[in-house]
DNA sequence: TCTTGACCTTACCATGATGGGAAGGTCTAT
DNA sequence: ATAGACCTTCCCATCATGGTAAGGTCAAGA
């Protein structure tokens, strides 16, 4: 199977399966008479792997670190809980943080008119204007 | 004011100061004769809205047209909310991802024993092994 | 006056994960 | 034989930020 197949069954480009193979990732697969890499079903499924990992928001060091874990017979599945457990409590930090954005942003929004008039509490706020200042007045 | 007095002030580091004037978000403050850039209260207001700005989420190129607006006495304030509406919009949106994430590993950590044993439903998800897809059995 | 330390200057490199493109080699089907 | 679809490596760009290095400047104190 070439790069592009392999891509194809995995969802992973062709261009970021080499960058996993650079960064080692992945191992360097076995190569034809025309230096062409070659993949199998094993390097399909892990691709798939980081493919999904990268999906849930892993990033490519914590997927590296759970391929190792999957690949490791004897692991502990406290470790890979660990890992999720984590990243879960990152997801939800990054999450509060964008939800608090949100809200600034739609106090702003509804206060302002929207019309034809230049008078803008969205502008306001941002040059600090005392007038709207986000979540104490009002 | 020196740049170090200005990034006090607005929060802004000297480093992003550099680049904001770089790449052409604020213009060149004037220098002193040895070529330091100086800053009054004005500058320091545009890098405080900056500041805001970003700290909202706006991307530099956004923050650009919102200060553009800002300094721009005619505008309708109905440019600026939609700029804001669709900048809400865009953050809903990567909220809702980090949410479907965090309900995925949520499954799976639930699912997962977490102790000396090598089972792991979480390995098993993100290896695609049929027993325990995510969202559909269970 | 000299020194020290805190500031400033520019220039370059790094991040993380991805895409784009160029220049050239290979394979397959017509 | 040729066209077109693939592959190879190498370099560059993104976005916003931080770091570092080599050198200039300034203010305060001995």
């Amino acid at each position: 199977m070439n790069i592009g197949q392999a891509a194809d069954q995995s969802g992973v480009s062709a261009k970021m399966i080499r960058y996993y193979e650079q960064i080692g990732l992945i191992s360097p697969p076995s190569r034809t008479d025309s230096n062409y890499r070659v993949y199998g079903p094993d390097e399909v499924h892990v691709l798939r792997f980081i493919k999904r990992a990268r999906t849930l928001g892993f990033s490519v060091e914590e997927t590296s670190v759970l391929l190792g874990l999957w690949q490791d017979r004897t692991r502990a599945s406290a470790e890979v809980r660990d890992i999720a457990s984590s990243h879960i409590v990152a997801l939800e930090t990054k999450i509060a943080e964008l939800q608090g954005m949100v809200k600034t942003l739609s106090h702003l929004v509804h206060c302002c008119a929207g019309d034809n008039r230049p008078d803008c509490p969205i502008l306001d706020d941002l040059a600090g204007t005392p007038a709207e200042q986000t979540s104490k007045g009002h």
